[in-house]
RNA sequence: GCUAGCGUAGCUCAACGGUAGAGCUCCGGUUUUGUAAACCGGAGGUUGUGGGUUCGAUUCCCACCGCUAGCUCCA
């Protein structure tokens, strides 16, 4: 027998070899009709999965999925995958399958196909998966043992299978598999019960991918796509996506001027306009004055540094391929650095050695150590002594090695601890040219960046300080809904530096402090830096968009590599700890997640211009002037709009470029010294004098009030981690 | 960087082998205006760059530059 609990508590016996179909419906057949699969002690399963035995005393926690439950999306949008696959194999005989897993708010299949599928193929790809939904045949999970289940893949010529059977199956005695018709796909489910419980699909794009993820893998054709249970559903979620693209952040910022990307200055490079400008200014006092009062010290350092800086910090040779070459002081920087390089590797022919030394001489670099005949690490030796002797510099990639050697620039006593060095840095990357977008993949950026020195007793306390820093700052925006994700290393991998006592303790305060905090977050291995591990701020925005913004890293490992000390009460030196955060991540970045946040209708206090006077006639400029000085001396961004237009133009033009506040003034405004106050929300607010439309405004920037302009609908809610691994096969 | 698609006036788009067009913006004029667009006129282009095919290229081909989507990457 296997006892079964209930989410109301009920527990009931049933032989073993139940299936929850069966369970759900002993309770009803309307029930039964409804379930799409079933979660099982937390596990997602078939409804015609067997149960295995459980004793009373520990019932197997049963809850039958039905539309209403997120994971049955998931386990839909899975089968879905499935059905896409079958009608591709269809129409592209030959198609080779890959994997085809399920996203937030979708799911994909990966195809090995000579053919390319264009987007005008779509419409035939979805009649020929509504047919197969129409048919609405079962799919039949059925297992067989390794060698026979990579047999099947290969009578099936399915190639990718057969290679993930061996390679990242290898462990599996047994395999799954699931039968739809005439299809059959490796799949470690689960699935629906049949494919007529699809009730509304879409694909949405196609674009390569490679086999496994991996860059030098096969190229593949992915196929996006998305499904729901009704049409209403599909239809607010093509909304939302279509809203998505209305607060592009690349439009916006064009349509209001708030910043530019020249292709003369170069990709990547952020040119901010006056708008933009102003609205970064504004961020940048403000977490200027909030630093200030948390005993941050300013600091400004160079765009430059010595790249044996940046060997020593580790960012040279670890981030070499996404950096700006270094700028070398000598004609023959560069090509002594790649002669390094090849020698370390070994690429260097003798023949293209000898090369190489006759051209050195051209380009007047002469190392007279180096000796052909010598050995390789000799003439290494000789050639990096030559380099080690010229200028060679690099854009910084990152701020903190120059806020090392501030750190450094005097001793330093336990009682000066914590020392908080803080910097708007602009740093240079050089991203790869397809991950550039707008200002939030860019090649210059400026970090609202700080180190923190402190001792290691310090840490969880300044760590705490900082993560709650970061939380005001994001609720001053309006930005209140986030998660954070505890980013640790993978412990497999060798790309991380420092000991092994230190991660752990670092991993170990971090996840302290974060629990006292009781802040939600979730740990991923290898997501963290190479120095160390970090907490980043993953905000939702108010269409449902999550950004990773703010960061706090904690970093035993440059202290140790800069040798940094203080000297203890003990009159002993010791080696302080670093902090690394950065609130708003980078200012690119962080205002374009704004601009898409507000669709580009800024909050009073961070509007590049507040209010714009609006005078009925050009007889009214005088007073119009005189108002716009009001509100100037006021402190507030205004302009006056004296163009002999009329005022319904004007306030048009105003509302379009999303001013916070219209004020029309005419005959009756300049007798009685008032203004006609218009919102860019409300619309005509009336007459009222000067002074308090100033205390209106005044006040609402002080509270750094958030006014949305259109309140969005309530965001189609992605389904987290349905099937988890599912891809895996 | 890879795969695919795309580069036409300041912006949004049309023309697709035969003299490059519209709306908005901009400029000039008329109008002196009351809460989302007054009217008239004008200017604006080496069709991303460089080659090639052709009597003729914005259109077809090649290379480069850039943009977009996705992949890969993200200190």
């Amino acid at each position: 027998m296997t006892h079964v609990q209930l989410p109301d508590g009920s527990v009931k016996p049933y032989p073993v070899g139940t299936t929850p179909l069966t369970i759900a419906e002993s309770i009803g057949p309307r029930l039964a009709k409804a379930c799409l699969a079933a979660e099982v002690d937390g596990v997602i399963v078939d409804l015609q999965r067997p149960l295995p035995a459980a004793p009373p005393e520990r019932p197997l926690q049963l809850k039958l999925l039905t539309e209403r439950d997120p994971q049955a999306l998931g386990v839909m949008r899975h089968s879905a995958a499935h059905v896409m696959a079958r009608a591709v194999m269809r129409l592209y005989p030959g198609v080779g399958l890959a994997f085809g897993p399920t996203l937030a708010h979708g799911f994909y299949y990966d195809f090995d196909l000579a053919d390319r599928i264009r987007e005008e193929d779509f419409a035939k790809i979805e009649a020929e998966m509504a047919r197969i939904i129409a048919d609405a045949e079962p799919f039949e999970r059925f297992e067989l043992p390794r060698d026979e289940a990579m047999a099947f893949c290969a009578d099936l010529n399915q190639a990718l299978k057969v290679e993930h059977v061996q390679t990242g199956l290898a462990d599996h005695p047994t395999l799954s598999f699931y039968r739809q018709g005439e299809f059959a796909d490796l799949c470690r489910g689960p699935h629906i019960p049949d494919a007529g419980r699809i009730k509304a699909f879409k694909l949405l794009s196609v674009a390569g991918s490679h086999w496994k993820g991996n860059a030098s893998g096969k190229p593949l054709q992915r196929l996006y796509g998305t499904a729901w249970f009704s049409a209403k559903d599909l239809a607010a979620y093509l909304a939302q996506m279509e809203e998505s693209k209305r607060r592009d952040h690349r439009v916006l910022g064009k349509q209001h001027g708030l910043f530019h990307i020249s292709h003369d200055v170069g990709p990547g490079l952020c040119l901010w306009l006056p708008k933009g400008a102003t609205i970064r200014g504004i961020l940048e006092d403000f977490i200027k004055a909030e630093l200030l009062k948390r005993g941050y010290q300013p600091v400004y350092t160079p765009h430059i540094g010595r790249v044996e800086m940046y060997e020593t910090s580790g960012h040279f040779p670890y981030y070499r391929d996404s950096q700006f070459a270094p700028l070398f002081g000598h004609p023959a920087g560069a090509f002594v650095d790649r002669w390094i390089t090849q020698l370390e590797t070994g690429e260097l022919t003798p023949e293209n050695e000898r090369k190489y030394f006759e051209f050195a001489d051209l380009l007047e670099c002469r190392v007279p150590e180096y000796q052909l005949a010598a050995p390789r690490e000799a003439r290494l030796t000789a050639l990096k002594a030559w380099q080690g002797q010229q200028e060679r510099y690099l854009l910084k990639p990152m701020n903190c090695p120059h806020h090392v050697q501030i750190y450094k620039s005097q001793p330093r006593s336990y009682r000066d601890l914590p020392v908080r060095l803080a910097e708007f840095g602009t740093v240079y990357r050089h991203e790869q040219s397809g991950e550039l977008n707008g200002m939030l993949r860019v090649r210059g950026l400026t970090q609202d960046d700080a180190h923190q020195f402190c001792t290691p007793e310090q840490v969880e306390e300044e760590f705490r300080q900082t993560v709650q820093l970061v939380q005001f700052v994001l609720g001053s925006l309006g930005l209140n809904e986030y998660r954070v994700q505890l980013s640790l290393r993978d412990p497999q991998s060798d790309k991380y530096v420092g000991s092994e006592e230190n991660w752990q303790r670092a991993e170990q305060s971090l996840r302290h402090v974060l629990g006292e905090l009781q802040l939600a977050f979730e740990e991923r291995a290898g997501e963290a830096a190479f120095y160390g591990p970090k907490a980043d701020f993953m905000v939702r925005d108010c269409i449902g968009r999550e950004w990773q913004l703010g960061t706090v890293q904690l970093d035993y490992n440059l202290p140790e590599r800069f040798q940094l000390e203080y000297i203890g009460a003990d009159n002993r030196p010791h080696r302080p700890v670093m902090i690394h955060r950065a609130p708003f991540g980078s200012m690119e970045r962080f205002v374009g997640v704004l601009i898409e946040h507000f669709a580009g209708a800024f909050p009073l206090w961070i509007a590049p211009e507040q209010a714009r006077i609006l005078p009925i006639s050009e007889k009214m400029q005088d007073y119009a002037v005189r108002v716009e000085g009001q509100f100037r001396d006021a402190g507030f961004r205004v302009r006056s709009d004296l163009r002999p237009e009329k005022v319904g133009y004007k306030i048009r033009e105003a509302q379009l470029e999303l001013i916070p506040y219209m004020l029309v003034v005419g005959q009756r405004e300049a007798e009685e010294g008032t203004v006609s106050v218009r919102d860019r929300i409300e619309g005509d607010l009336g007459s009222m004098p000067v002074a308090e439309a100033l205390t209106r405004l005044t006040v609402e920037v002080k509270d750094r009030r958030i006014r949305q302009t259109a309140p969005p609908a309530e965001p189609v809610a992605p389904v987290e981690d349905a099937l988890g691994e599912a891809h895996e096969y």
